[in-house]
DNA sequence: TGTACATCAGTGAACGCGCGTTCACTGATGTAC
DNA sequence: TGTACATCAGTGAACGCGCGTTCACTGATGTAC
């Protein structure tokens, strides 16, 4: 720490504008899970020191380490959910742009190893009070999906179903090849890519070859 | 602790049978995962508390911390080539075999999420020495998989291609549907073996398509 | 058969560490008169 | 224009805790003579 600490002691914040070391906290602890590649290293202390601050300062704006932990995960949903979209709206082909979405959703598990982690592979950390709103960030995110493949739907693209299915399982291939590239680096791995289109070529192939076998 | 303190302390083992602590340390380790539903109550002490001996008394069998979860990690993945063998081999069909193993891989992670977590979740604790030994106990698991993906192929079950790449893709969606059921529990999730089943279904019929189109 | 001794499975007390959190405080900034 | 005062962003020191690990030790068990 003592290599982080030569940082010099930030400048006390003018009399209305306290709020802004909130953002420098949530920041600094973003940052932090990319620096140290180690959630375990997000600490309150650790925090403070990276923002020039003393530990309880934080208390000033986050009641504990849960509401922060809790604040930095929601600003990783909302930052998840304008990527993705962005990424989908790279093509007007409603398929293409689902592969985008998947591509885009992929390698932002790999950008930031650690923000996916706390989003997906750990423990929730929110209270019951915290939990609806919890949801509905990640629910913002999983209704675009489903939005897409509906859309996917409408063009024919993919046969007629219940959207919100198929977009589980769309969710659970991406997520499924996302979370295991993290934990399981040293793995063989086929290109991520690669990987991506494969799965949604032959899940689209085969809801296709479903339908067909159904009809 | 002072619940589990009761535990009356263990006679110490007679003279060439210091390895039954070890034993016993293990399956206080994997029991506290259990009960307690969470790795962070396993540290040297807890597990010590739970087999009625010192701390120090650990160290006689492993060396470290990092030494002992990665025992019990090898015991785990052990466990689970034995329960997705066994489930495997309650249907002579390969295609239905190979639906089977899914489900036991789903229902191994579902029965012991902690386990699962530490197995597929987690970050590798494993230093560059255990590393090789760590890769072969996952590459038994894996490899019985593939095989299994083979004899589908040899049986006409699934059109012939690269077994270790549809290995993957089966493995990336068990992974998927099980590490999410574990981290997002509150999700409005359909049933679990609907899930393996329908991926499975769609899997397939989306391989035969493929192969198909492209003869 | 008796006794000194080596072995070895464990103990008890302590170490230093980083953690989340609390509490009384300080001192610059703006406001009222 | 000057001064007393309220506000409020942040400080400094300390709390108790559980952790991994070390070290000198104990005392039952088996063995050699």
């Amino acid at each position: 720490m003592s290599a982080t600490e030569a940082r010099t002691r930030r400048r006390r914040a003018p009399r209305g504008q306290g709020e802004r070391l909130r953002e420098e906290i949530l920041a600094a602890a973003e940052r932090l899970l990319v620096e140290t590649g180690d959630d375990e290293a997000v600490s309150i202390r650790a925090v403070a020191d990276a923002v020039g601050v003393t530990p309880p300062s934080i208390y000033l704006h986050f009641a504990d380490k849960n509401e922060l932990m809790f604040a930095v995960c929601e600003r990783q949903f909302d930052r998840l959910d304008r990527v993705l979209e962005e990424a989908a709206g790279r093509s007007r082909d409603p398929l293409e742009s689902l592969r985008l979405r998947g591509r885009a959703y992929v390698q932002f598990g790999l950008d930031n190893p650690e923000h996916y982690r706390i989003l997906f592979m750990g423990k929730s950390k929110a209270t019951p009070e915290d939990f609806d709103e919890a949801r509905l960030r990640e629910a913002a995110s999983f209704d675009h999906l489903v939005g897409a493949v509906q859309r996917c739907m409408d063009a024919g693209a993919i046969p007629p179903s219940d959207a919100f299915f198929v977009a589980i399982g769309m969710w659970i291939a991406v997520h499924g090849l996302t979370s295991l590239l993290i934990a399981k680096p040293d793995f063989p791995w086929p290109g991520a890519e690669d990987l991506v289109d494969h799965f949604c070529s032959v899940h689209v192939a085969g809801l296709r070859g479903m339908a067909d076998s159904a009809s």
